[in-house]
DNA sequence: CGGCATCCGTGACGATACTG
DNA sequence: CAGTATCGTCACGGATGCCG
């Protein structure tokens, strides 16, 4: 909640007041992926800058959003996680993607790019293979997706078992998330290479 | 698009540099109800000062989520609408709404309110009431509202002949809107006045 | 080195006053 | 009625420093 508030008696509004500062939801975004450090929250949030992270965490701790736990020693490093209340904020965040989609037609040069945020517009579209576990090979890197409702939602780098593995370029990573073209439409066009590894 | 932009490639962070300032998706909310002009969103949008909303209506005007149309002589006064692609946001005030709904149970004095505030989580709940136009009768006020994904989605006041009109408290409203009873339940249980007027 | 806190320049925000 | 102008305040972003 910031210190500036809409006082109206609106649920948009009030979700608003949580979750309307800025960074705050990409910090959820971040957080899909399961505990993470505050150096590595950093990182994947280019362009936060410190304050205003350790500033938005303890907001949203407060506010319910997430926990702080410490992990056991040795480590003993301190981690971010998204509580359920937190983690409900994954259908905004898909709305959010849906109607920003669009947008990725014109990609900047300054733009940053974390292979694992093709993950939220892209989960639901997965849904359909039959497979829990999807790593997706991009040219930008590799991140995997859980389509079973589990925590962690995505995660960075290749997956332990995947059940299956996609090998696609960005644009028709785009389409897909965006829904103009089906997984299998892209496997049947060659823009896709579904493999499903021997158990 | 604000002169800050996060510059991430990622379909919620593009979103999020469209509408994601202070007050963007609020004046979303309120036109919704249609084509309104400067002094009823400043009306409906209490806290925000003048030149912010003139700001953020240049923006969305440039981002292509209005537009502006000068209402034919008498009047001539200019409304502001909506765009195809600024109507699409509607699912995620659905969401954010969704999300926010909760908090609605502390109600705080300095709260400001509008009736057709609940007719966006509430909408959904009355698409099975076979209703075109439903008319919402609160303590607080009336407003209706359009199942049937026509524009404006709702509007202040009673409809012209609606299909359908709902007299309940406010906690029935948010009870409804959150899912947790449904429109029959609380016409069983008394919470609710449903009446279909006679054709 | 991880996890912040502090300082500072800039810009966004909010209230009021004013104008065509 | 529909904004623009002005101004004080606060939030943000960048850099740096501190401390376990």
């Amino acid at each position: 909640m910031p210190r500036r508030r809409y006082d109206q008696y609106c649920a948009a509004a009030r979700a608003l007041d949580t979750v309307g500062d800025r960074w705050t939801l990409l910090i959820v975004r971040e957080l899909l992926a399961g505990p993470r450090r505050y150096t590595d929250l950093h990182a994947d949030l280019p362009g936060v800058s410190t304050d205003v992270l350790a500033s938005r965490l303890k907001d949203m701790e407060r506010d319910g959003l997430t926990t702080r736990r410490k992990l056991p020693p040795p480590g003993a490093v301190s981690v971010y996680e998204l509580t359920p209340r937190g983690l409900e904020l994954l259908p905004v965040l898909t709305a959010l993607a849906d109607w920003g989609a669009p947008a990725l037609a014109d990609r900047r040069p300054t733009d940053a790019l974390r292979a694992h945020w093709f993950a939220i517009p892209l989960a639901r579209r997965l849904e359909d293979l039959g497979a829990n576990v999807v790593e997706v090979r991009l040219d930008e890197g590799v991140f995997h997706v859980r389509t079973d409702n589990g925590r962690p939602l995505y995660g960075d780098g290749p997956a332990d078992r995947p059940d299956a593995t996609l090998t696609l370029d960005t644009g028709t990573c785009i389409a897909i998330s965006e829904g103009r073209i089906s997984v299998k439409d892209g496997v049947r066009e060659g823009l896709v290479v579904l493999e499903i590894p021997p158990v």
